[in-house]
DNA sequence: GCAAGGTC
């Protein structure tokens, strides 16, 4: 028996594919598989991803190290998922394998990826017999999945290594401008609000065709025009208004002259009669695209959130793949059978009873991309189900754009496909009064209208995909990324009518590409590397040479680009303010005493502008002052920082977050993870015990929480409530015999203690005195803890719930504190 | 902390 392993890119694909070869399985092919093999095997993708690692450190490594010297290497993408040991799994024993991977060039490249992981664990082949196989289908329909297996082909090598190569090039290029830009012109800036200055081949063109509107609507002049307006009548007829037909004139003398021709008339002639009929052709059915313009400028819906819902309605069945460029319908589409699924929707019932009794039009012709057919309803839903949010509207906007597609387009005054798609009707037109050559009219006046012609508009969300669409930057998939990417770094805002606006940053940055190399934002640069890419893809050029030669080209522009920022810097200047002159005076430097400033502006840091050093902050959060303590060790002033909505609070020398003091210390802990051993802010002073529900993580009492005293876990978010009202509330020397937490020590006031007898003050273990089982709010950090796991001291609330397999080690650094001391200062 | 391309 031979064992053949199929794999393909997703699970529509996977089970596709098992049905189709189940059915013709049974006439004289002898694969072997199991049904589930098919399902599961379709979820592998995109394995590895390129990474540059040991160059990750933005301060020690020169950005134009990341354009030639730095490796690269491919790691998973997702390495939680362990696709490579699952498919390896899957391979093992395996004689075959037949590859049935998107059919594009990223699919040709996941083809070798897979192949990597698998080859070594498959059976050797039997002779020189061939054991890899390639599928290559046009559609995924009956016939051609057939075909394909009866055509079975080789993956192309010369195909994904063009992949590869773009993959290299978007990798280094853009790290190297990203971390060059960003690091630049955040040391410079004070508020640019942004984390992040970043360059990408897509994201920069994209933000630039917003600029460019921009552009057009700053340096727009108004012009001066003027329109000739005429009102006749017949008769007792109400008065008629007549358009000018050379419709507006710039010159106000001509316009002038045409007034003084007609100002004389007393009476118009009817010269000749006209009927013109308007019909608008039935849409394409819908791609991916597509349903993004529409969604966005019908529904005002963005492309990344348009993408969500679409990805639902996909997995719970009511839509086909979202992602596709096709436009056009298999021949053999089952179009009535999708069609009778909506014929009791509420919404269309009746439409659609007509047009399963009338007959249906074939689609309109439209684009076969070979990858899934057109967006489709593939049943019918009630607003009950979808619930009535904007889901539901996005549901039937689709649906109605299949409608359509199907429906007989009738001459005349029938409405059409606009019955389902109103919005697309045409206007009705006002009634002319009937008449003939040679009729007279009376005229009424003859006006002149002075007006000015007016600027264009910000670029709409859908204007901009279809740009983008033209110029081929992004494809189906990641349009909408690259276009939430723009928005996330602030280089534009979302405005009514989902118009993009672009900030004084994105304007600076695209205004600074100009001046220094226009290349780096016009669209022309990616097509022009995809073509050199197409070389490798077609065999006709080497991957390395190809490769090398677009890296030494980037190279240059890079160094041009680094000698000549002051260029863009100048620009900067006007719309941002320096680093020492942002910001309000807030906590003391530790080595000149003099007050930092506090710069709230992304990313929020501290700047002293005496020493000239800017220190960095968590994000995400506010800071206050903390009493004026200082760090025992360098004797800046503490801070206390803040987070969001849980308000969990601890303080931190913005001296030690950049500067980690003690070996066993990362950059970026605050003074809940110090390890200083006397400090009475440190971990080891006010940390109690084991975190409930991470791993790593130690709850830590903050002392500024009370009357609502609360600790806190320094690694994940788990806040822990206690002792509320409690007048004081203290971490002890001592630690629980039990379970090792340190004890806390509470004072309550005589009149409202919880504690039994009227007893004010009681020193425990949160965990295990049977005295504190009621004051210790557990609620949300479920019963993790080591002493109620398995045995040990069981409290009454909670029980059995969240256990965890296998053990953790200590849970709390041993207190011997000047051991601690002399093993960590460096 | 950086790109773009797949997919969930």
């Amino acid at each position: 028996m031979r064992t053949v392993l199929m794999v393909a890119e997703k699970p529509s694909l996977a089970q596709a594919i098992a049905v189709i070869i189940d059915r013709l399985d049974n006439v004289n092919y002898s694969v072997f598989y199991s049904q589930e093999g098919f399902s599961t095997a379709g979820r592998h993708q995109n394995l590895p991803e390129s990474g540059l690692r040991k160059y990750n450190n933005w301060d020690k490594v020169d950005p134009a190290e990341l354009l030639s010297k730095a490796p690269t290497e491919k790691k998973e993408a997702n390495p939680k998922l362990s696709m490579v040991k699952f498919l390896q799994v899957e391979a093992k024993g395996c004689d075959y394998v037949v590859l049935w991977l998107d059919c594009d060039k990223e699919g040709e490249n996941i083809c070798f990826e897979v192949l990597d992981a698998i080859q070594p664990v498959m059976n050797k082949p039997y002779g020189n017999e061939r054991t890899v196989y390639r599928a290559k289908f046009s559609s995924i329909t009956d016939t051609d999945i057939w075909n394909a297996m009866n055509q079975l082909g080789e993956p192309n090598k010369n195909e994904a290594l063009s992949v590869d190569a773009r993959q290299e090039l978007d990798l280094r290029i853009g790290c190297a401008f990203t971390r060059f830009q960003t690091k630049y012109f955040q040391g410079k800036y004070g508020n640019l609000d942004s984390s992040l200055i970043s360059f990408g081949p897509c994201q920069t063109p994209t933000l630039g065709f917003c600029v460019e509107r921009h552009d057009k609507i700053q340096s727009f002049k108004p012009e001066t025009y003027w329109v000739i307006q005429a009102k006749v009548f017949k008769g007792k007829d109400s008065p008629i208004s007549l358009d000018w037909d050379r419709v507006r004139v710039f010159d106000r003398e001509i316009v002038q002259m045409f007034v003084n021709m007609t100002k004389t008339a007393r009476e118009a002639l009817v010269e000749s009669v006209s009927k013109k009929e308007k019909a608008k052709q039935r849409p394409l059915a819908l791609n991916t695209v597509e349903m993004l313009r529409v969604a966005s400028s019908a529904l005002g819906m963005g492309p990344q959130h348009t993408m969500q819902i679409a990805e639902r309605l996909y997995t719970q069945g009511y839509i086909s793949y979202p992602r596709t460029e096709t436009t056009h319908y298999p021949e053999n589409f089952d179009l009535k059978g999708t069609l009778r699924q909506q014929a009791n929707n509420s919404h269309w019932a009746e439409t659609v009873k007509t047009l399963l009794a009338e007959g249906i039009n074939r689609p309109r012709k439209g684009a076969d991309a070979g990858d899934h057919p057109p967006i489709t309803p593939m049943r019918s839903a009630t607003e009950s189900e979808l619930g009535k949010t904007r889901g539901y509207c996005f549901y039937s906007r689709m649906t109605d754009t299949c409608f359509c597609i199907f429906y007989v387009f009738k001459c005349g005054l029938s409405p059409g496909f606009t019955e389902v798609m109103p919005w697309q009707g045409i206007p009705l037109e006002e009634a002319l009064p009937t008449c003939e050559k040679g009729d007279a009219f009376t005229v009424d006046e003859v006006k002149l209208l002075e007006k000015q012609t007016s600027p264009p508009d910000y670029l709409t969300e859908a204007e901009l995909i279809t740009l983008m669409e033209k110029h081929g930057i992004g494809t189906d998939a990641s349009i909408p990324v690259h276009i939430n990417n723009i928005c996330q770094r602030n280089y534009v805002t979302v405005e009514n009518g989902r118009k993009l606006k672009p900030t004084n940053l994105g304007i600076v940055l695209v205004h600074g590409y100009y001046k220094i190399d226009v290349e780096l934002v016009l669209p022309t640069i990616r097509s022009a590397v995809e073509k050199q890419l197409n070389l490798i893809a077609l065999g006709k050029a080497n991957f390395h040479q190809v490769l090398q030669h677009t890296l030494d080209i980037f190279k240059r522009k890079f160094h041009y680009f680094v000698d000549s920022i002051a260029g863009m810097d100048e620009l900067m200047e006007v719309s941002f303010s320096p680093i020492a002159a942002t910001g309000k005076p807030h906590s003391r430097c530790g080595k000149c005493h003099r007050f930092m400033k506090y710069i709230q502006a992304k990313p929020s840091r501290l700047h002293c502008s005496h020493c000239d050093e800017t220190y960095s902050l968590p994000q995400n959060g506010a800071i206050k002052l903390y009493k004026e303590l200082k760090c025992p060790l360098d004797e800046f002033e503490l801070v206390l920082w803040t987070s969001g909505s849980r308000g969990k609070t601890y303080p931190l020398c913005p001296y030690c977050f950049s500067n980690p003091p003690f070996r066993d210390m990362k950059k970026g802990m605050g003074c809940n993870e110090c390890t200083h051993p006397t400090c009475p802010h440190s971990l080891n002073s006010l940390g109690i015990g084991q975190c409930v529900e991470c791993e790593t993580g130690v709850l830590v009492f903050d002392p500024n929480s009370g009357p609502k005293w609360r600790m806190a876990c320094n690694k994940c978010n788990v806040v822990v409530h206690f002792f509320e009202h409690a007048y004081k509330v203290q971490v002890a020397q001592d630690s629980c015999e039990a379970c090792e937490a340190s004890l806390v020590m509470v004072d309550f006031h005589k009149a409202r203690t919880p504690l039994a007898d009227g007893e004010t003050q009681h020193t425990g273990c949160v965990f295990c005195d049977t005295l504190f089982q009621d004051l210790v709010e557990l609620k949300h950090a479920t019963m993790r803890h080591p002493m109620h796991r398995g045995g040990g001291a069981r409290r009454g609330r909670g029980r059995g719930r969240g256990r965890r397999p296998g053990g953790r080690g200590n849970p709390k650094k041993p207190k011997d504190k000047m051991a601690a001391l002399a093993a960590y200062f460096v």
